[in-house]
DNA sequence: ATCTTTCCGGACACTTCTGTACATTTTCGT
DNA sequence: ACGAAAATGTACAGAAGTGTCCGGAAAGAT
């Protein structure tokens, strides 16, 4: 057999089918994660798919555990990071906007609509919006804001970022980029520096002009 | 029989079906616009559809139909209606987040969502964000901001509220307005007046304290 | 009153998915 | 190299969806 074999040499296990999931979920929506789909992905029958899950049902409990580990997580993380002032603080959190490993946008959304029509999802997302949306209040007030501004900035914050993902848009990295020093005005009140800009760009690898 | 009957004198039409598969949309998401629980709902057969609609194909083009029609129609058109401020001009904007009849939130999540598995309709909201983002942004430059800001302001204004109504939250009404005034402050860079704020409470009925 | 148009629904054929039973193959420890 | 454990595949039963055909009921026209 040419069959491309995983660690312990078999050709499926539970990672396996998960990513496939994964991958499905976030470009067809939650709908379209049928496991006789998923079995032709992964070139196996659909019935060996029972031996790594009980039913649907349970690999559907692994997509949205491996959503709440990873996105809220690092937001919380990246919000609690250190900082000098507001505006690095808010570029700490800008990093999760820019890189996949801290944030999956797609996954993000597919879990929203998801949402849409399960009650059990929707109940994940509004805890996940509460502890972010917390995070980033703590983080205004921690850079002096009263509880009241700090509640209607973080929100504008994060609904800006949801509502971008919500969107869908597919703008080039280099745009993106030249809007920050904006944002970051907006959702600040303050002016970026170039020197904070700078840091925030180079550990992005990216070079404006 | 006591099936209730329509204008014409027959228990099914066009409309009907159409009300129904607008509200299956709206709280279980596209996937479950299917014609049979439609039927069940109406108290109809299956197979009487078929008079309606070609096949459900049909149905799902006249439910994106009425989406494009309603809200980004009012959204551009409360952008250009008349005001002596900016923070005016944003209230009248404001105006869809809150009335129902001028922008649907539910029907606009639901419609997003279907757009993570067809390109149809991707492409629909896409061109939906544009003309949106691009009505603000004439908003803005009419009160005098230079097309970059007012650029990444009509964004801001547009993406908090998309991702607002992405989070399917239900706040009550005075805590919403509650916020207003804080969310006028950052998107426009002005305090507005008690008085905007009153004429704007006013005709939503609502009384502040 | 009857005739025509409009609408309804039962019967049928087809497709896609789910999950179970059971036999088979592959890999690993010894 | 042999048996147990791990993983796969074939076959079956059934649920739920789609669309077509066609007989017939109900409203409206004449």
């Amino acid at each position: 057999m040419d069959q491309s074999l995983n660690d312990s040499g078999w050709r499926g296990s539970q990672e396996g089918w998960l990513e496939a999931a994964y991958s499905l979920l976030i470009d067809s929506g939650i709908d379209s994660v049928k496991i006789l789909p998923l079995a032709k992905k992964l070139k196996l029958s659909r019935t060996s798919f029972y031996w790594f899950f009980k039913d649907r049902e349970e690999l559907l409990e692994a997509l949205v555990g491996k959503w709440r580990y990873k996105n809220t997580g690092n937001l919380v993380k990246q919000s609690e990071a250190y900082a000098e002032s507001l505006v690095e603080a808010m570029l700490n959190v800008f990093d999760c906007w820019l890189n996949k490993d801290l944030f999956d946008s797609q996954f993000e959304f597919a879990v929203r609509s998801w949402a849409l029509q399960s009650p059990d999802i929707l109940k994940e997302v509004r805890e996940a919006d509460q502890a972010r949306v917390e995070a980033l209040s703590r983080m205004f007030m921690r850079f002096g804001l009263d509880p009241a501004a700090a509640d209607v900035r973080a929100r504008t914050t994060y609904l800006v970022q949801i509502g971008y993902i919500s969107m869908q848009s597919q703008e080039d990295i280099a745009l993106r980029m030249k809007r920050i020093p904006e944002y970051i005005a907006i959702y600040t009140g303050q002016i970026p520096q170039q020197r904070e800009l700078d840091r925030f760009f180079s550990r992005h690898g990216y070079k404006p002009g």
